[in-house]
DNA sequence: CGAATTTGACCCGCGC
DNA sequence: GCGCGGGTCAAATTCG
């Protein structure tokens, strides 16, 4: 039972109000970079034609130089020759490896230019130049000789062989034994200095996004400071939990929401006259709101930037059409300010309370909506101070199974991998929203190309409308390929969504919206490239598209949260992945297989009959 | 006792 | 101008 006065349960039909506790359903290492590391380093010659690798062995020569005892080999024996593939073709003629070589050339000179001192008993392959390597190799027997440093007769003739060409013959066959394990192993110490420079640039990768995600933190700070407000920042509120440094929102419907909460409702807009709330400097913050939102606005922008998709993490940011981030053009403004009452719905069919999405909240009001006998409550995101995010629930008045979740605003803050699926979710669906206002101004222009673009699926799953109070996009994954119970207004776009559920009875429908915000987010930040460049948009679904980590981590979630929901979720994902991208699953790393299994969905069916009710004992609140 | 919820009151925009 | 409805506040209440 839920804390609090004394509302009877069963007079709320959106269900007891149980504390929202964050659920992790499993918290995942940021293992992106580690992948990447890995798989360059398995394979280096693959990143030889990356550019970024491409760079950094000529601009990072004491990182990719191998250390002094490390075996170098001098591949060019003339020291003077420039043309290195004229020298280095070896008899068979495999160009590939001269290929790298040419490639590190400057640097193997370098090298062996550092080198000339100090060769050793065990360098006998670190010869600095042809006159040293010459020297040694005589000394060594090896016959390390090529037919460019002098005569082969004057080189190892032994005397004995009673065969000249015999003796020659061997010495052609030394010398290139010997040259063929040279450039053997000048190839395998091209691949380790390729090595080093790929993990170095990788971990300098790493560390320009945390530096950047920490400097970001930072201007947050100087952010609220800035704009007064003297909160008390819950720092432990996401600590310990290892995720993603993300801030994931509405879009564009809350580019200015996460730090001024205000900018979220106009409703907020109203309240400036009241009296400041301890301990919460959202309402306190209302009283100078009209005086301080105009700067409140430009130093988000600045922040984060205006436009889609700035939330994001680098990883994913995304935002070729992002406005410029100083002194936006007014147009700018009223875009925002559209979208900052943007708003994304979710309707999901489940007994419990509210949607399970990952993150805190609490609830501050509860009203009666007109025309609906289940109340609507309000909830506020309590998982860092000051942020902006609400959402509303309410269950349908047809269908009380549904529960309709209704998200506005933008997390100023880490999210956990399970609530970012779902601001994944919001935020693509408020970029969508903002891909067809910016072009349209009715939101709507674009609901073809959404719909050729999106989920090109069967069923019915995400709607559009514009005759909204607020522009919404309500993302409905209780619908089934059979004819709608609900009416929808004939302008609204229709994302199709895969098939009914067989094996859903268990099944968590909170999760759904994770799954489907993978796809949706992708989707729409694919869409909200193409749009601002104004490709074609029936040209979009054509175009591959690589698949975030994310899904896999959200997928991973779900089957974590319930193994028995392993099989169906597994298949349904795969289903959406390969009913979004049919010429792309091979992009899928969520480790799911049967693309094509039809008989595991994702989607809950309409049935009367309530036979896919969600077990409320799958949500932690229960 | 702190935290969370409840719930009546209040504010504000909008339509008539 | 007034009423309606949505949204929020904050004191009261409840719970762990």
């Amino acid at each position: 039972m839920a804390k609090g006065g004394g509302l009877s349960i069963d007079s709320d039909p959106t269900g007891s109000f149980f504390p929202q506790k964050p659920v992790v359903l499993y918290s995942f290492p940021e293992g992106n970079t580690t992948t990447t590391t890995t798989t360059t380093t398995n394979n280096p010659k693959w990143k030889l034609i990356n550019p970024m690798d491409m760079d950094a062995p000529t601009t990072n020569n004491n990182s990719s130089r191998s250390p002094p005892s490390t075996i170098q080999f001098p591949v060019n024996l003339n020291c003077a020759h420039d043309d290195h593939e004229d020298s280095q073709v070896p008899s068979d003629g495999k160009r590939t490896v001269i290929d790298e070589m040419d490639f590190f050339s400057d640097q193997r000179s370098r090298d062996n230019d550092h080198k000339v001192t100090s060769v050793s008993a065990e360098a006998e392959k670190n010869a600095p130049c042809a006159t040293s390597l010459l020297e040694f190799k005589v000394n060594t027997g090896l016959n390390l000789l090529t037919t460019n440093t002098s005569s082969d007769q004057s080189m190892v003739d032994d005397g004995i062989s009673p065969n000249p060409e015999d003796k020659r013959a061997k010495n052609e066959m030394a010398v290139l034994q010997a040259e063929f394990k040279r450039m053997k192993e000048e190839n395998q110490r091209l691949k380790d200095m390729l090595d080093q420079v790929t993990s170095k640039y990788n971990s300098l990768q790493m560390h320009l996004a945390t530096v950047m995600q920490d400097q970001k933190g930072e201007n947050m700070e100087e952010h609220e400071v800035f704009d007064g407000k003297l909160e008390q920042k819950k720092h432990d509120g996401n600590n310990g939990i290892v995720v993603p440094r993300q801030f994931m929102g509405l879009g564009l419907a809350a580019n200015n929401a996460d730090i001024d909460d205000a900018s979220d409702s106009s409703s907020e807009e109203r309240s400036q006259d009241r009296s400041v709330s301890p301990g919460n400097n959202i309402e306190g913050t209302r009283k100078n709101r009209s005086s301080e939102e105009v700067v409140m606005f430009d130093q988000d922008k600045k922040e984060y930037g205006g436009g889609i998709g700035r939330e994001d993490s680098p990883d994913q940011a995304f935002a070729p059409n992002k406005v410029p981030r100083f002194s936006p053009p007014k147009n700018v403004d009223q875009t925002e300010a559209t979208m900052r009452k943007a708003r994304v719905s979710v309707r999901a069919r489940s007994e419990a309370p509210m949607i399970t999405d990952g993150c805190q909240w609490r609830k501050y009001g509860q009203k009666m909506a007109k025309g609906n006998p289940c109340p609507r409550a309000y909830y506020r995101c309590t998982m860092a101070a000051g942020c902006p995010v609400r959402k509303q629930v309410q269950r349908c008045a047809e269908d009380r199974t549904i529960l309709i979740t209704t998200y506005e605003g933008n997390h100023n803050h880490p999210l956990p991998p399970a609530a970012m699926a779902m601001a994944q979710t919001t935020s693509s669906a408020a970029k969508m929203l903002l891909s067809g206002s910016m072009s349209s101004s009715d939101g709507l222009m674009n609901a073809n190309f959404l719909t050729r673009t999106l989920l090109p699926c069967s069923s019915s799953m995400a709607t559009i409308s514009a005759s909204a109070p607020f522009p919404t996009v309500t993302l409905d994954l209780t619908q089934s390929p059979n004819p709608l119970p609900f009416q929808r207004p004939p302008n609204q776009l229709q994302i199709p969504f895969p098939n009914t559920p067989q094996n859903f009875a268990n099944s968590p429908a909170s999760l759904l919206p994770q799954i489907f915000g993978q796809a949706l987010y992708n989707q729409s930040k694919f869409s909200g490239l193409q749009l601002s460049q104004d490709v074609d948009p029936s040209q979009l679904g054509h175009q591959p598209q690589q698949l975030p980590s994310q899904l896999a981590d959200t997928v991973s979630a779900a089957i974590a949260a319930d193994p028995n929901f392993t099989a169906a979720l597994a298949a349904a994902i795969t289903s959406i992945i390969g009913g979004a991208h049919p010429n792309n699953n091979s992009n899928n790393n969520a480790n799911l297989t049967s693309p094509n299994n039809s008989n595991a969905n994702i989607t809950t069916s309409n049935n009367s009959n309530g036979s896919n009710k969600i077990s409320n004992s799958s949500f932690p609140g229960n």
